[in-house]
DNA sequence: ATGCATGAGGA
DNA sequence: CCTCATGCATA
């Protein structure tokens, strides 16, 4: 299967107008692409020293540097859907990853610009915040009467259930920034509050939340592809089987998981309420576009690209193109899998699998729970 | 379940 | 060019 895309790809960047006859589908693309600017901005440094354990930290910075992030959280509303977003500052923290050796001394953070740093790392969490860990339980659905005005039928039985276990590794967890530590505990949330997910939820809420829906999806017989779809009918933004899968999995940016948090979980009250009524499906028929052919890079390769990352998770222009040349990959190949490469190391659920024995090293392995889905 | 890809939005 | 949210196509 060497379906290395050996050519062509269509023009398909220049022009502004792309007129497939499927009104419905593009309104999504723009329509709740503004609700993406919830929180968040962070970029953890890179810190690479081992070949393949190499720390994905991810110290998600929810602040933006003087407000109270969490006491106005933006997110966790229940709609977020044309957010008005606003502020949002992605520092990058450009040049700090050349430090190779000792991934992130446990006393300090270099980073510098900064100023967010209330990293509040993705498993570790809870553990610093305390009125966020407490205030919100996770109770998860509260029913409500609904009614039964979706579609959701379970239509198809589908056999997914193959599991294997990728990843299943305790995680170090946050580096504790050593500047603060004393801010962090007495932002309060404001007044509101009933609900319990109203907030931001820690990563154990939603790790938890994650584990019920899949749980709950799978008994009512629907598929991730059914859920992604209803959510197109109730709320107007359709989701695919993809998403749904990575919220599941835990792969996506913590941001990203407290956006789609919401809506599951009205899904869920729906296709719990009306766990029998069915109704009509709209048919959400995809766009017909021209896709690349998926470059499929061989294993050989992708161990050089690997390599290349942990020396150099950034690599310029020029690198990327005698990289590229190098391997006989096209440089715009190469440029978007350092892209996904970079992506992949901040989401959730890490990549590089569990392996033996290299969580600890950077001084601590949080006694908590053991993670990482069971995977049905 | 995941790998590679597209695109909006931001410097 | 990057990041980030998403998804087609695939393994």
């Amino acid at each position: 299967m060497a379906t290395t895309a050996s050519n062509h790809y269509n023009i398909l960047t220049s022009s502004a107008s792309i007129v497939h006859s499927e009104p419905g589908s593009m309104q999504q693309a723009s329509a709740y692409r503004d609700a993406q600017t919830l929180l968040q901005s962070d970029y953890s440094l890179q810190s690479n020293s081992h070949p393949l354990s190499h720390a994905h930290q991810w110290i998600t910075a929810l602040s933006h540097g003087e407000g109270a992030p969490w006491s106005t959280s933006p997110l966790g509303e229940q709609d977020i859907k044309p957010a008005v977003q606003g502020t949002r500052d992605e520092m990058h923290s450009s040049n700090n990853l050349q430090h190779q050796h000792q991934p992130r001394p446990p006393h300090l953070v270099h980073q510098s610009h900064g100023n967010h740093h209330d990293a509040r790392a993705w498993r570790t969490t809870a553990a610093h915040i305390p009125s966020m860990a407490t205030s919100n339980g996770q109770s998860l659905i509260y029913s409500q009467p609904g009614f039964g005005v979706n579609g959701l039928i379970p239509g198809s039985g589908q056999g997914m259930h193959h599991h294997n276990l990728r990843d299943a590794h305790e995680d170090h967890h946050s580096p504790h920034l050593s500047d603060h530590g004393h801010q962090s505990s007495q932002h309060q949330q404001q007044s509101h509050h009933d609900h319990s997910d109203e907030d931001t939820p820690t990563s154990d809420d939603l790790e938890q939340f994650a584990k019920q829906f899949k749980q709950r999806r799978i008994k009512l017989g629907f598929t991730q592809a059914d859920v992604g779809l209803a959510l197109g009918t109730l709320y107007g933004n359709v989701f695919s089987q993809t998403t749904i899968c990575r919220f599941e999995a835990l792969q996506l940016s913590f941001k990203n998981m407290c956006k789609l948090k919401p809506l599951l979980n009205k899904w869920l009250e729906e296709a719990d309420s009306t766990s029998g009524s069915p109704t009509s499906l709209d048919k959400i028929a995809a766009q017909g576009r021209k896709r690349k052919k998926r470059t499929s890079i061989e294993v050989s390769v992708k161990g050089a690209l690997e390599t290349h990352f942990l020396k150099c998770p950034k690599p310029a222009a020029a690198e990327i193109t005698s990289l590229a040349d190098g391997l006989q990959l096209e440089k715009e190949v190469v440029r978007v899998w350092f892209c996904n490469r970079r992506q992949k190391e901040k989401r959730m659920t890490p990549p590089g699998g569990p392996l033996p024995g290299t969580e600890d090293v950077y001084g601590d392995t949080p006694p908590h729970h053991g993670v990482q889905t069971p995977v049905q």
